[in-house]
DNA sequence: TTGTAGGCGTTATCAG
DNA sequence: CTGATAACGCCTACAA
């Protein structure tokens, strides 16, 4: 089945049913509703390999996910997807694995897709500027951290501020009387993941309030609920005195609240616990956990909106930084109290 | 930068280097040094589109997973992907919507793409068969039900049996003693889906235990825990001397376990609770949840399995039902000990 | 308002 | 071993 069985099949040209599909130039309500019938009749679908090959551009976007099972990123994909069909357009999923290189991956789709455009959703760039501008399309790096300083005219980014938010977690933390307070987070040998902002912010609260840095109260692991309780036993056997757990998910917050609590411990009475995100399911733990709150959807929200803007040429690369609230539901509290 | 250029820049004819391309046909390695030295040179990547149309197949398999928020489908898609990724072919994710008719998604995709293969990841397929006939090319059904009685020839699934698992989990409460046991899960309007199957084992357990069937233990809601929570305070409300939760998913169960201990009551003192699925938060909840757990990562590469199978023509369609294994974490116990 | 023809970048057939 | 050349299905001037 293509358009000219159809165009044949309908006793019109093959102009007339691209015409009708695309609804370009004029035609007739006659042919019109003529050509429709036959195109329903046959349950036709036009081929966009060839529609593609003619067009020189696909209206297709690409997600390139890294970290599918985040489940920060579910309700932000969800919305992507959302605001790039209300577009009108396709969207391509792309889930890319924790240690691949995403922007080869990109790098390739979009020679072979003629993408309209990219969003890049998590995980940490330590790319060169050169990569960025192979790229040659539109794109957006959401709630990315970039490692290598490039300059900020050759891309868009939808961010929030790791460090000032670690800081503010920190500082709530301190504000609380807690002093010995550790911190748990992926820190890869790049520079500048998301890890290691957190970290300044971490520390850059505790120099502020004159808390020495104790290195043995930060623990690596990956963002997981597993990975959480493991470094989270790993540190209560370290550091006996520890009151305070901040952690740079609420995955890795869940898994540390679990190793306190089957420790025997409470929370928040002998140690508190903060987290990062605002997953759902942090606050439906028990007992429910602080955290810094991201907001995802509106995140997404921008990252599609600056997109489309740079696609029609509207305007220039961008750079948002959103505010986190810190939300507080009882998992901190007052030391001595 | 296309197939002709590279063939002008390196001296020889387009078809050579859709030979070295593709490692098709014989040429001399002084040729293929040539050809592939200037493909490097200039980064040039083959147009799919114009690929895809020649070829009349691309060798890309889609994966319509409905509900890329469910964290059971998260380890399962990652299988999925290194699976196919290991056969060589590109996987294309397509999310789609709760509401929305993934099977003609699909078959806009097929028709579209040229697809290998498709696997249909959760949700219910009230198709008739005449739907799936049309689909015309290989494809697996993993976590699916059907709703009408559809030829079993003309597809394939990877399922578990879900009538058998929830009497088992049902029959493990009832074994402890309970008899007030409440039930929540997601109950749309077509007949057999995932939440009406586990309806039904569990009733079969009440019945074959001499339990009468009291509607007002059951409650309809999303597979979430906010939703998990609001339905068990309702069925709380509704029926003080209920003694066990049974969720359909733990997502559902780890609301119903906040609605528990929220109100003051504990688990499994008070209210034993158990879910579905086996995802890795419910272990980490505090206390840890029985479940059923499904063997996600097995089901995701028996599917890959079987549509590739059934691609080679290895073999015909195929149904596998997986057992799922009911863990305990103590959040039941004996009643009244 | 409608039809014809050329070309998008590949692959595959078929002579050299 | 290599190079023309004809499709693949569609869009889009351009002509009618």
């Amino acid at each position: 089945m293509n358009i000219k069985d159809i165009a044949r099949l309908s006793g019109v040209g093959i102009s007339t049913v691209s015409r009708v599909l695309n609804n370009t130039g004029f035609v007739s309500d006659a042919t019109r509703t003529k050509v429709m019938e036959v195109v329903k009749k046959y349950n036709y679908i036009p081929n966009s390999s060839a529609r593609n090959l003619k067009m020189t551009q696909s209206n297709t976007i690409a997600l390139m996910v890294k970290g599918i099972s985040n489940p920060f990123f579910s309700n932000m994909i969800k919305e992507v997807e959302r605001q790039v069909n209300l577009r009108g357009c396709p969207l391509l999923i792309q889930h890319v694995e924790d240690g691949s290189d995403e922007i080869n991956a990109a790098l390739q789709l979009v020679k072979e897709k003629n993408l309209y455009g990219v969003i890049f959703m998590g995980g940490t760039y330590d790319h060169s500027e050169e990569k960025f501008r192979q790229l040659n399309i539109p794109f957006v790096l959401t709630t990315i951290t970039t490692t290598q300083e490039v300059d900020p005219t050759v891309f868009s980014s939808v961010i929030i501020d790791d460090v000032q938010e670690a800081y503010k977690a920190t500082s709530y933390l301190i504000s609380l009387g807690h002093t010995k307070i550790s911190f748990l987070a992926r820190f890869p040998l790049v520079q500048h993941t998301t890890g290691n902002r957190r970290l300044l912010g971490y520390i850059k609260a505790l120099e502020e309030h004159g808390i020495p840095y104790d290195p043995s109260l930060v623990e690596d692991c990956e963002y997981s609920p597993s990975s959480g309780f493991t470094a989270t036993k790993r540190l209560m056997n370290k550091n006996k005195d520890m009151t305070a757990v901040f952690a740079a998910s609420d995955t890795i917050a869940i898994g540390a609240a679990k190793a306190i609590l089957s420790s025997g411990l409470s929370i928040p009475g002998d140690i508190s616990v903060i987290g990062f995100d605002g997953i759902e399911m942090a606050e439906y733990y028990h007992p429910s956990l602080d955290t810094i709150s991201q907001p995802g959807v509106d995140m997404a929200k921008a990252s599609v909106e600056i997109l489309f803007d740079l696609i029609t040429g509207q305007s220039t690369n961008k750079h948002v930084v959103f505010d986190s609230v810190l939300v507080k539901r009882g998992s901190c509290k007052k030391i001595g109290k």
